[in-house]
DNA sequence: AATAACCATCGTACATTTGCGATATGCAAA
DNA sequence: TTTGCATATCGCAAATGTACGATGGTTATT
């Protein structure tokens, strides 16, 4: 897509900050992270058992998790095993925290 | 889009998350209100120099924070002031920090 | 060797998002 | 009234996201 400003970057926290939040835009990826948060393992078919939808779109909301780094997988055939990555988690955490700390200067705008 | 589970919902909670997620999943959409925590007053026009992209775009990207409650403006011809709506900003905080708390159980998983 | 179980990936269809130029609106100034 | 400014909205094109059935690969079981 074609940008009106040439040669814009936007930040790394910036583009950080919205890969991570669309990592999140989905429902059933954050019932995924719940659900692995909550059991020591977790297979795909966990998953597919606690949402509504066919075990291949699961598998691709899996798969865009892993591309954000918010959990690993750990291939144990024929089962894989899923797990959150305890310090993708915590830098998300903390880079949600940062934005979220904002101060506002405009408290009388609107 | 179908759901393979009849008559499934996702919690309300969920929802509201994932909803605020796909709000800040645009870097665009960040530095609009990044820029809006630091001023007192914005315009429109202001947030277009500072984005690369064209205003139509930004107007776009406005609308959709919008949609998603966390800011307002103010129509004052020709201009329109934005800022940030303080309830739903402290909301959207609680609701990041609450599902970034959940405890481990799987520390030894991968 | 054949079968079954579990899961990723492919191919496809459709929906949504992103982006832009053009246009419309609403007010202020000339 | 005409002009100009700031901005929203429209209409379109391209890219991306979402969902599914079908297929294939890997291992365990028969």
């Amino acid at each position: 897509m074609k940008r009106s400003t040439l040669n814009f970057k936007y930040s790394k926290e910036t583009e950080e900050l919205a890969k991570l939040a669309k990592a999140l835009s989905h429902p059933a990826r954050i019932i995924i992270l719940k659900h692995l948060s909550k059991l020591d393992v977790c297979y795909t078919g966990d998953l597919v058992d606690v949402l509504p939808l066919a075990q291949a779109t699961v598998s691709q909301h899996i798969k865009e998790l892993k591309n954000a780094g918010l959990i690993d997988g750990e291939i144990n055939p024929p089962k894989v095993k899923y797990c959150i990555n305890q310090e993708k988690w915590e830098e998300a955490k903390k880079i949600f925290e940062t934005f979220f700390k904002e101060d506002f200067k405009n408290f009388s705008c609107c």
